[in-house]
RNA sequence: GCGGACGUGGCGAAACCGGUAGACGCACGAGACUUAAAAUCUUGCGCCCACAAGGCGUGCGGGUUCGAGUCCCGCCGUCCGCACCA
């Protein structure tokens, strides 16, 4: 036994074949043991695992199977993020459907799943493409529906002019579309939208309470959310806008420098400035410009700031008399505040530089502390930060919290065109959800246009709205628009002929409520069992990319929030713990002809230099540096050819080991070795160790020997250190300290067979017993298959994977005696090995008593001895 | 520009509350086994000086403390997020 190499190849199916067969990972809704959700961010079929993923499933299993072991139910599903755009360009592309292309994608996934041996519970498999799904999703979308949380409205979106279709901001690239290269133009559609700004409040007051989650996420959202409290004025026309208005108003977290005024911008959108630029085609110029500049970041970054006077002037509120220009200004945003801001130059670096450029007064009113009010000037850079109120009539000597509080006050209870002048406002920089999209692989939004009726819901006995199998992609915009027939019905309402709306959903709303449905996705009749999915969430532990941590995991929190307000589910925050994890990079190589991927080269290493060739013809290569594995830069490794040379246990522990899972991790050649050669280090120790750890436990001794006690101490002492890096997910942790152990247990097989023969320590014998027990428990969460397959060998009962957790006893990890550090003057010197419950007037003489202390005060008497307790002695001489 | 995180051997890292810096792994060196190689085992491995003793070391400079990788202040560097948000 001990001299056969573990084969994974064999051992792997095998196993993954026998907990199939003993359903060991199907969880039961109605288990009465304490529940534990655990699930990992659901892959796009898009074709293979990669490296990312193998990561990502590899933590969570961790999760589950070590959870499960501590007695939990656990919640451990796995589904597939179907609809999206590559299916559809593939169908363009290749001819094939996108039904076809998506299932076949997800039929090979799943296969190189289950090679991974995860203890997923595959009952509850869901594919968002699929009818089952997405008819539930379509009855939440008419309950949003009916419940004021989805509306429609025209929007500004970036539009394709030859794809004729809407893209997402990140698929426009230098102001053109990334597939087509066409400019983008920015057209108002009417567009569907989820009301996500209803809660941004609560959005936001939540994060405090989400205590599991990376602060590094929270921060993101909230910035994201981006609250900010201020205060609406509104400035008096001194002659009424073209368009009617008597007042502008303005939105502005500083009402404090109100007096600091100097001008008025608007954004070129506004309705005031479209007014103006109707009749003045100048401004129509610049306006049209403005819009042309939208998109590119490039440009933006670098642009100046412009303005276009309208001739317009409003009434300053407090200072009779005096009038501000309104300029209409290419860095005011329509969709922020009300698109209107008042200048004040000396306190807003932006305003300043526009005041600069078109010559317009910097008055400064906030003073910083110290600084003389007769001579302080504001050059070319504004000042923002704390100070006193002056040159600002009933402000003056306020501080800046007092003067935004007076003026809001003051605003408050002046009227302007029959309405307060000004209120307190509380602004966000959430906007609402978007949700249509032009295409055709996505979610159909269950509506009816109706001529008499409007828009109407379809009725939820005639849902799902399922998608035409026949849709056809030979040419640009929208397949189910082009359909001939599907998009005409009859009105549900009415019952006239009437058009069905052809936009679908975001991929977004698809992943917003997957882990919800997983707690029960065989209710034919509802999206969710209250009962199942009020007692599962939220989920204890999620884990995924940072990529995610704003959009789907805010989309999600939203949604939460949707379905309890429709009785879909009854708690608000859906993931109680999250963890983000950090990406698998790998070096890269550059041939003559470009890159090329790690396959391909043979790296050699002399005298620490190494270098790289390619293996066919022996071209030099240069190794450029570590980046995100990416399919253009050929820096890829197959997860398929991992787990097919060294096994998925390899691939999994190499996975855990070494980088903290937060952090980046670098894929190796060396280190996959590495972590194979452990593999089959395990399984020799076992073989080596199998005379004395094999079948049922031998009788416990009265006493144990002191190397069969120091064997015990060291098992017992990995075991609970274990424990605690799981639960705090610090896996690298973990597997340092399953090595000490190996490393431990190595020696102890050594000698125990070394011994053999001589005088039995029956102690010993039953400590290499418990210490195997314990080995092969704590890395079989890790590499489940090696541990299976050395429980079988070690004649244990029954599966290790529906075994429990061994118990750590806490007597073991006391030591009775510790080794003090004996510090002189702040150094380390010596060591003194004293009883763990000495006082510490015996630890002092003890150390005052030590050889080094003695020789190192020379007869002195020391100036201080601390001592601190089981950790450290210092003494001061 | 604003906000955040992080800088520890040749490399990935550990050090949980301010208490032995470098656990564990990779790479590398030496040795054993072998006809040989692979595998395996033993052993060494921060730097300086080395016979020992010692000195210096956690990006740089200061500070607090009996004691600082850890706390405070100021720099330098790397990475990430947001980006004209009024």
């Amino acid at each position: 036994m001990a001299s056969e190499r573990y084969n994974p190849r064999e051992a792997e199916p095998k196993w993954q074949a026998a907990w199939d067969a003993a359903e060991v990972f199907r969880t039961r809704n109605e288990d009465p043991r304490p529940r534990y959700y655990v699930l990992e961010m659901f892959p796009y079929p898009s074709g293979r695992i990669h490296m990312g993923h193998v990561r990502n499933y590899t933590m969570g299993d961790v999760v589950a199977r070590y959870k499960r072991a501590r007695g939990f139910n656990v919640l451990h599903p796995m589904g597939w993020d179907a609809f999206g755009l590559p299916a559809e360009n593939a169908a363009m592309q290749n001819k094939v459907h996108p039904a076809k292309w998506t299932y076949e994608n997800i039929a090979t996934m799943r296969a190189q799943l289950k090679s991974m041996g995860l203890s997923l519970d595959w009952a509850r498999e869901i594919a968002t493409c699929s009818p089952e799904y997405y008819r539930h999703q379509q009855k939440m979308f008419i309950d949003f529906f009916k419940a004021g949380l989805v509306y429609r409205r025209k929007s500004k979106v970036n539009w394709d002019p030859v794809d004729m279709t809407v893209l997402a901001n990140e698929q426009v690239v230098d102001g053109r579309g990334w597939r087509s290269g066409a400019l983008v133009e920015q057209r108002e559609l009417e567009q569907w939208n989820f009301r996500i700004t209803a809660y941004s409040e609560e959005l936001l007051a939540a994060l405090d309470g989400l205590d599991r989650w990376p602060d590094k996420v929270r921060l993101m959202q909230r910035n994201w959310i981006g609250k900010s409290e201020g205060a609406r004025v509104r400035f008096e026309f001194a002659a009424p806008a073209p368009n009617g208005d008597r007042t502008l108003e303005i939105f502005t977290t500083r009402p404090d420098t109100l007096f600091g005024a100097s001008f008025m911008a608007i954004a070129p959108d506004h309705p005031v400035a479209r007014a103006c630029g109707a009749a003045d085609p100048d401004l129509a110029a610049f306006q049209e410009k403005c819009r042309q500049m939208g998109t590119s970041v490039a440009v933006l970054e670098t642009a100046e700031k412009e303005g276009y006077d309208t001739g317009l002037r409003v009434k300053h509120p407090f200072l009779p008399g005096v009038e501000l220009k309104v300029f209409v200004a290419n860095f005011i945003l329509m969709d922020y505040g009300t698109g209107a801001i008042f200048g004040c130059p000396a306190h807003d670096q932006r305003d300043l530089d526009f005041a600069r450029k078109y010559g317009l007064s910097v008055t400064p009113v906030v003073l910083p502390p110290g600084a003389d009010p007769a001579v302080f000037t504001v050059g070319d850079i504004a000042y923002d930060g704390e100070g006193t109120l002056y040159n600002s009539g009933f402000l003056d000597g306020l501080s800046i919290e007092a003067a935004k509080d007076a003026v809001a006050g003051r605003l408050e209870t002046t009227e302007v065109d029959g309405a307060p002048q000004g209120t307190r406002q509380v602004n966000f920089r959430l906007r609402d959800w978007l949700i249509s999209r032009q295409r055709y692989w996505g979610c159909p939004i269950p509506m009816v246009h109706c001529e008499a009726c409007g828009v109407v819901p379809v009725p939820a006995a005639e849902l799902p709205v399922k998608l035409p199998d026949d849709a056809t992609f030979d040419r640009p915009g929208n397949p189910l628009d082009h359909h001939p027939t599907w998009k005409h019905v009859a009105c549900p309402s009415c019952g006239r002929s009437a058009r069905r709306e052809t936009d679908t959903m975001d991929t977004f709303v698809d992943s917003s409520w997957y882990f919800a449905r997983f707690t029960d996705p065989w209710n034919e009749t509802a999206p969710t069992t209250r009962s199942a999915v009020d007692a599962w969430l939220p989920v204890d532990q999620y884990i995924g990319g940072i990529e995610h941590a704003i959009l789907h995991l805010l989309y999600s929190r939203f949604f939460t929030r949707a379905m309890k307000a429709t009785g879909h589910a009854g708690l608000d925050e859906p993931f109680a713990g999250l963890f983000t994890q950090g990406m698998v990079v790998h070096e890269t190589y550059k041939g003559p002809e470009g890159w090329v991927s790690p396959a391909e080269i043979e790296i050699t290493e002399i005298d620490g230099k190494r270098t790289a060739r390619m293996k066919d013809g022996g071209a030099t290569v240069e190794i450029g540096g570590i980046e995100k594995m990416s399919k253009s830069k050929k820096n890829t490794v197959d997860p398929t050819e991992i787990i097919g040379g060294w096994g998925a246990d390899t691939a999994r522990w190499f996975m855990l080991s070494d980088s903290p899972p937060e952090r980046d991790v670098i894929w190796t050649e060396a280190g996959a070795e590495g972590a194979h050669r452990f593999v089959q280090r395990i399984w020799r120790m076992v073989g080596d160790a199998l005379p004395f750890v094999s079948g049922p436990a031998p009788a416990r001794p009265a006493e144990f020997s002191a190397a069969a006690t120091a064997l015990r101490k060291a098992a017992h002492k990995v075991l609970a250190a274990v424990e605690d890096d799981i639960e705090k997910l610090a896996f690298n942790r973990a597997v340092a300290r399953i090595y000490e152990l190996a490393n431990t247990l190595q020696k102890a097989v050594l000698d125990a067979r070394a011994a053999e023969g001589a005088a039995a320590d029956a102690g010993l014998a039953a400590a290499l017993h418990e210490a195997f027990d314990i080995l092969v428990r704590i890395i079989a969460p890790m590499m489940p298959h090696l541990a299976e397959e050395c429980w079988q060998v070690m004649e244990r009962d029954g599966l290790l994977a529906t075994s429990d957790w061994p118990v750590a006893d806490r007597a073991l990890i006391v030591d009775d005696t510790i080794v003090l550090p004996i510090q002189i003057n702040g150094k380390k010197r010596a060591e003194l090995t004293i009883g763990r419950d000495a006082s510490e007037a015996e630890v002092t003489a003890a150390t005052l008593a030590h050889e080094a202390v003695v020789k190192a005060l020379d007869g002195k008497a020391p100036r201080k001895v601390i001592v601190v307790p089981q950790r450290i002695v210092n003494v001061v001489a």
